[in-house]
Parts: structure tokens; C-alpha cells; sequence
DNA sequence: TTGCCGTACGAAAACGTTTTCGTGTTAAAA
DNA sequence: TTTTAACACGAAAACGTTTTCGTACGGCAA
């Protein structure tokens, strides 16, 4: 077992100086050829390497952005990583991951584990207990520190810094629209409590499209599911609800989701009713993942493009990163979304 | 905005000597209790934290884990990092993610990138690349520079670490068991290529169950999967390739996949070919994940409990990083699969 | 007065780099 | 022969900690 070497080991075999050494392998013209030779044959040899954690301390930057998503056991948040550490890797960056698990406590402790010196900047997409509780103390200090942020997805607008999202109003707007083109009449969402802020965004979209096309909404047919239904186990009274929605409005055509899950229940439920997927009633989701593209019928999706926003949110730290002293100017890019056409709609 | 603060700088705020500050905020017995009360109070105005790479740097260990994975857009893998994430997080690591996408020169380089101090130890499950190539110089060479390594799911026997793994051949052996007790007599398998070490073993197990039930093995009805053909776009080629295998063989009456997708997709196929589920023909497919979960009908799976995996990898890595002078044993611990049983198998 | 000890603090090394500056040697120029 | 310049290298500081060791001071006993 060798031990990684140090410019001090390989100084001291070879009878120089760290200096020396340390010049040499940087191909310095202060050496000299000869020396210069010996010392990188050397090198080469005990696979020498610059430990990171010292060029970190001495350059005060550690290439390294840290990730903190609320879940990852979830195809959208895995996907932006994967966008994340494609671009990062690509820079020379590593990528450092925190899970919030939805939990404001462990939000907080992991920006504060990270940021005392392991990172360089953030890329975070807020839980939903903090969007709840609304303190962004953890926020605004990191901030203030000098540590860049960019947000992305679940984003707090009055936070100032870099935002990568989608344009949730327009994006299911449009699934709306589809829905009515295709000639439903009587539509219901399945959306989240409003404190989040893509599912607040996405049920203002179904209702504006309604409006669009002279429809007074009906509160019968907006079912705002609590969320301690997702998890895992109470799945089946969000099933329950759902059915309970379809027989108390038998006129529903169509059924707009503000995530995938909920729409592949949606027409588990439908098809345990009978109904024929799209004839009786059609079916659009949001978040196009796995599911939405092998559940039978397959499901017609908005994209949400997750990798895209997580390569997007890198490029914004990064350009930040290594532009200084560049003028403090916040951008927030917004992803257009897209209409993913498959089998349960018309 | 004001900068993260520095021993030296409250220091020289306070007119001591570094030392002093430093042994203070540890409760030293050595300051006396005004100064030490003095300086703590100034730190906590300034929200000092001790620079986490300056520790790292002089403790020689970063309290930080590397995780590479093949991907991570992936329910199995995700589970994992979750594990792994939960149980580090609790005893006070961090982790990096680097995602290999399979590829063996990506796996290298980002070991490499890794290895330079940036972290203590490695979990990882090698890339199936990597696998083929069977080229394990960068794990050897990892390992022989006494950073310890934990190999989950693909593992490499002759490479000496810890491991984690479940009982693949058991578990497969069970869920085939699972389809003859069912009443099935010709059941197929649809597998993937040998080099990938799961794979060979599962289909071993397949194989295995059969003999005990005195059946003799057909060859038309074990298909083997090109891994390209799992590249997203190319699956509609396999679907073409498992409709043949029906048409080809109009016997089979049970399927045994050995991954959540390759299962749901025969599903579809078969109900495109207006098979019955169960009834006509039972499924069983191996990694539960979403899709086998909310499939319609959903399938019966053997669960490979990701999360499980990681948090006892991670709690053999950190093990073995607390007890630096131990004797070098490596063990490979095995989790017990089970079968859970859903609509997809009688 | 001298010696000793405990208290409270500071100096400095160490972790592994990079980089600035200084310096000794040699060869070329004056 | 003396001055200058180029060359090749080393010393040391710096990044932010922790820790070992040293020491000034005061009080106490002899």
C-alpha cells in the first residue's frame, strides 16, 4: 500500500526544494530542463497528484457546488442532478448532494454543512415545509455571505439571486387549452395545496384557460389534494378522493394533473369505473417521467425538462463563479414547456 | 454583505493571539472564563464557523464520502443515495455524487477527480462498461492507496473491499418458484447480456428453478437484451423483439424479467395481444420501483431494497473510516430480497 | 529574598499547495 | 578586471485551523 505522495516527499528523494518541485511540475521556465525532466519522471511515477483540500484552502475556492433538492427518490429532481453534474463535470466542478426530504430542519442544517468553506456556491430547490413556515433566513444569510444561489423549480421571488424555472401559468394553460380543443367540457384539476408555488401556479393556469374560453369554473371539479396524502402508504384514500370526485361529477371529459402520479391515479380510477381513456375522458400530467411514457394508455404530458434546468442552473453558478467582480445582476431563465402528445388524449 | 469571519480576524478584533481564540471557542480550560466569554459572544455576533477545509486539511479526513453511480435518472440508484445520504448525514458526512453514465473512462476520471483528498472513502457500483472491459486498475489503485472502497449491487469479486449485494440468484429463483407454483410450465425469461454480473446471476437462478421443477430449459424462450436497446429511443425495437418471442412461442404462459421495465413493456405487448393478465399469462419482474407499483395491473416485483443497500453500505464505509487501525477484513453483507405480490401473477 | 507553582496566554509548527521575492552562480558585456 | 544580466533554485508567506510547547506573571511558602 503507497500512500498518495506530497511535493514535500518528492522534494525531499530528489534533494531540491517544494519549491522546485512544485515549479517544475507546472513547467515552470525558472527550471531548468534537466531538472524539470527528472522531477515529472518522478512524479509520473509515484502517480503524483496536488491533494484538492490544500489547493482548495490556498485558492479559497474548492470547484465543488452544492445540491440541495427535497427528494431524489423522484425522475424530475433526478433529472436536473443529472443536468447538474453534466455541465459541473464538463467545467471541472464536482457536485455535492443534500436532501432536504422536504424538512425545513434539515434544509437548514445542510446549507449550513456545506457552507462554511466546502462549496462555492449553491443550487437548491426549497422543501415544502420551508415554502410553508416561509423563513428564508437560511437563504438570505448564505446570500449575504457572498455565496452565489441559484434556485430553481420551487423558487421564492422575493429572494434575490440567479432562477431557473418553467413557465408553470403558460404550461398548463396550455394543457387546458388542449383538453377544450379536444372538446371537453367539464375539466377537473387534481393540484396541491396553494403554498406551492408550482401547483398554486399550475391551478391559475387551468383557470385562466377556462376563462379564456367563457367556462365559470366549478369548485366541485378542483380537487386540492393534501400532501400528506403522497406519502406512499395513503395513496390509496387519494384514490378514494379521486373516485369520490368522478362520482359526485359525472359529466367530467377531462382531467388535468398537476403531477404525473396523480394523473396515472386519476385513470386507474377512471378504468376501474369504466370509463374509456380518451373517448369517455382524457387525461393530461404534468412532469413527464417514467411513468407518464409506460403507463397504459400512456399519459399526455406537459415536459418539464429537468435535465435542461439543471444544466441551465449550473451554467448560471458557474458563470457567476468565474466572473467575479462582475456586476451584481440576477437572471431568472424561464424553460418553455412542451405538450407531450400520447395515448390518453384524443 | 458581509464576509464569513476568521479566527485571525477576531483575533486581532479582540487583541488576543489566534491560539486563544481558538482554544476559547473549544472551552479550553486553559482561557480564563472572561476572555473565553468575551470571545464567544463576538463569535456568535459574527456567526463563526470553522472553515471546513482548512479541518479537512489539517485533520487529513474531509468527513465527506464519493458515491459513483452509473446513473442516477434511475429509481434503484436513487433509492440508494438516499440511504446512503440518510445514514451519513447522521453521523455527520457529506457526499459527493459523480454519475459514471455507464461509461468506463467517465467512471476513471471522476475516481480520479475524487481521490485526490477531496473525500474519505468511496461507495460505488461500477458502470457496465467497466464491467465488459473488465479493466479494474482504478479500483485496485484506489484501494492500494488506503482509501477504502464499498462496492454495491455490481460488484467484482475478485476486487478485495466490503460489499453490499442482495441475493440475486435466491431472489430470482424464488419469483420463477413464485410462476411454477402458479401453474405456469413454459415461462420465459427476458434478461440482459452476460457481462452484466446481476443479469448472468438472475438468469441463473431462472435456470436453477427451473431444474427443480424437472423442466428442461428452452432456448427460444430466453431472451437476452442488447443493453443499447435500453438507450430510450431504441425501446420500441424491444418491444418488437418480445412481441416476436410471443408469436414465435405461443406457449408461454409465465414471464420472469429481470428489470422493472423490460417487465412493464412484455406487459404491454401482451395485452396488445389481447393475453389476459393473469390469467393468460403471469408476470414477475425484479427492482421495484414507481412503474411496478402503479402499472396497470401492477406487476409483481422482487424488491431489491435500494435504500436499504446504501445505508449499509455507508454505515461499512464510515465504519471502517472510524477504525482506521483495524485489522483489514472485508465483508459482504446480503440482503434478503422478498417477493411482493400484485395483480400481474395470479 | 529566593524558589516554586499555577494561571492565562502567545508563538510556532503542521496539514499541502502556489507564488513572490531573494540570492548565488555563471556567462556576457564593458 | 569589474559590472551586469540571465539563469536556476530556495526561503518564506499565505490559505484557516488545532495543538504542543514555552513563558510572563502573580502568589505562596521557605
Amino acid at each position: 500500500m503507497k500512500k498518495k505522495i506530497t511535493l514535500k516527499q518528492i522534494a525531499r528523494e530528489l534533494d531540491v526544494s517544494i519549491s522546485t518541485v512544485s515549479k517544475a511540475l507546472r513547467n515552470s521556465i525558472e527550471i531548468s530542463e534537466d531538472t524539470r525532466q527528472k522531477i515529472q519522471a518522478f512524479a509520473k511515477l509515484y502517480n503524483y497528484r496536488p491533494n484538492n483540500i490544500a489547493l482548495s484552502l490556498k485558492n479559497r475556492k474548492t470547484k465543488t457546488i452544492g445540491v440541495i433538492i427535497p427528494e431524489i427518490v423522484h425522475h424530475f429532481f433526478a433529472k436536473v442532478i443529472r443536468g447538474i453534474e453534466l455541465v459541473a463535470n464538463k467545467r471541472g466542478y464536482n457536485v455535492i448532494v443534500g436532501l432536504s426530504n422536504e424538512s425545513f430542519d434539515k434544509e437548514v442544517i445542510n446549507m449550513q454543512m456545506l457552507a462554511n468553506g466546502s462549496i462555492d456556491g449553491f443550487i437548491l430547490s426549497i422543501s415544502k415545509e420551508t415554502l410553508q413556515q416561509q423563513d428564508y433566513h437560511h437563504l438570505t444569510e448564505t446570500i449575504n455571505q457572498g455565496m452565489p444561489i441559484v434556485m430553481f423549480d420551487r423558487v421564492i421571488n422575493d429572494i434575490h439571486c440567479d432562477k431557473v424555472i418553467i413557465d408553470d401559468l403558460k404550461g398548463s394553460k396550455n394543457a387546458v387549452y388542449k383538453l377544450l380543443k379536444n372538446g371537453c367540457h367539464h375539466i377537473a384539476i387534481i393540484t396541491t395545496k396553494d403554498y406551492v408555488s408550482v401547483g398554486k401556479l399550475r391551478t391559475q393556469g387551468y383557470l385562466e384557460a377556462l376563462e379564456d374560453f367563457k367556462i365559470t369554473p366549478d369548485s366541485n371539479l378542483i380537487l386540492k389534494v393534501d400532501d400528506e396524502l403522497l406519502s406512499e402508504d395513503h395513496l390509496d384514500s387519494l384514490e378514494d378522493e379521486i373516485e369520490q370526485l368522478f362520482k359526485d361529477n359525472k359529466t367530467i371529459d377531462g382531467v388535468f394533473a398537476v403531477n404525473e402520479l396523480y394523473a396515472i391515479i386519476a385513470m386507474k380510477v377512471a378504468r376501474k369505473m369504466k370509463l374509456r381513456i380518451p373517448e369517455d375522458i382524457q387525461f393530461i400530467g404534468f412532469t413527464d417521467g417514467v411513468l407518464s411514457k409506460h403507463a397504459t394508455p400512456s399519459l399526455t404530458t406537459v415536459s418539464q425538462h429537468g435535465q435542461l434546468m439543471g444544466e441551465k442552473a449550473a451554467g448560471l453558478l458557474i458563470d457567476k463563479l468565474e466572473n467575479e467582480e462582475e456586476e451584481e445582476r440576477f437572471q431568472t431563465i424561464v424553460i418553455e414547456t412542451n405538450l407531450i402528445e400520447r395515448e390518453s388524449t384524443k
